[in-house]
DNA sequence: ATAAGAATGACAAGTTCTTTACAATTGGAG
DNA sequence: CTCCAATTGTAAAGAACTTGTCATTCTTAT
């Protein structure tokens, strides 16, 4: 299982420090899922925060027709299932394992207990939601705005590590709600403007600063 | 201007006792816009929380080429700016005034101060970008997994009042980033459907719980 | 009433996806 | 090595959306 690129919603052990993560994961409970278990499905009442501490998770739904429409990938030092905490609202999304996973689940209750003693959880919280809307809010601008051409490089550049992004085609499609041919030949694009490889099970980026003025260039829009 | 629907993003009056709002708005600066009025820049660096008293407040994002796509319309109770607040992000969209808008314009620094001693809102706050988040995720799915006619659909059911939706071809268009022709074929196909009745600057929906239904049938997801 | 502006309808040509099908390539298991 | 399964390349037909133009209808201001 290649490591998808964790790029996404910003990590709650980017906002907290060590200790803090660890004591709230304390008060949960911590469950081993293998290779694609399913997490939690799309409906599912049962409240509380999930925090991953192996592996990795995939957040996304599946439509009746077979298709998967992924929207973000977790790993160690993320959570999910904010929403379910402080909106009351049931689950959104699909969850599968990527790999063998770890996840410690933390009851509203134990939540709320932990967090009434450590005031900067809470505080730490609202800075992830507060960035995680933004990545959101960017994200479905893209979506409606920009050319697939586009769309892509910005997630080669958020997905790449190291010059290499390991997903397959398919799997960029899910991303950006297209087919694998047209993922395809948008690579295939990029790829004559030297900007990407294409590879077997992922694509290579040779310049990522080259990618991002590319995108910049492109995206029609002022820079925040 | 029409009332545009004043759907989306929850809103903050909905969600703290009034007395609280009106506390926290004491403690900012009020500001009046005329209509059409920029009332933020994508890209400012003011932080601060900005709640909405009279009128309302489009919000959203110009392409260098004069499209512009909307993310939400606010009125009155409704707030943002929640991310400069809370993450340190500049400002990701423009806000346009939608008819003589009073604004009240909340700085961090009288922000913490009255949260300090409100630790309700702090909790209203979560709750809010929860939802906020939420709506977001369930958008940006849709725009990926459903066909024109569905997103559409859905828009004209959450903007629906009274069986009436105010709003242009244009405007429609410019909400799931799309041509206005493509909203006026779109709504052929609902009208055909005796879903829908085009009018001049607006759509009746006769029969909203038949939509819902028709959406339903449609979504291929399980509804939550 | 009339004129001006705004919004809609209709149509055509061009672009970008989708779906489907089949071939070629790659990596790994036996 | 050899075969199998996964991934990718390629192509064709069709659907959906875009841009552009022009005519028509509706609203509002004069």
């Amino acid at each position: 299982m290649a490591d998808l690129a964790l790029l996404d919603s910003p990590s709650l052990a980017a906002l907290v420090p060590p200790a803090l993560l660890a004591g709230l994961r304390s008060v949960g409970t911590s469950v081993a899922y293998a290779d694609g278990a399913l997490v939690q499905a799309r409906g599912d009442a049962s409240p509380g925060l999930s925090i991953v501490r192996e592996g990795g998770v995939q957040i996304g739904n599946p439509g009746l027709d077979g298709s998967f429409v992924m929207t973000s990938v977790l790993g160690p030092g993320h959570c999910f299932g904010e929403m379910t905490l402080f909106g009351n609202l049931p689950r959104t999304h699909d969850a599968v394992a990527m790999g063998a996973t770890v996840i410690d689940h933390v009851s509203p209750a134990a939540y709320e207990r932990f967090a009434a003693v450590n005031p900067a959880l809470t505080r730490a919280m609202l800075g992830m939601m507060a960035r995680r809307l933004y990545a959101m809010l960017e994200f479905a601008d893209d979506l409606r705005r920009l050319p697939l051409k586009v769309q892509l490089a910005k997630l080669l550049l958020g997905m790449a590590r190291a010059g290499r992004v390991e997903a397959t085609q398919e799997e960029l499609g899910a991303r950006l709600g297209v087919s694998r041919v047209a993922i395809g030949t948008a690579l295939a694009a990029l790829e004559a403007a030297g900007l990407a490889r294409r590879r077997y099970g992922g694509v290579d980026v040779p310049d990522i600063a080259a990618l991002q003025c590319w995108i910049e260039r492109r995206a029609m829009l002022a820079p925040v």
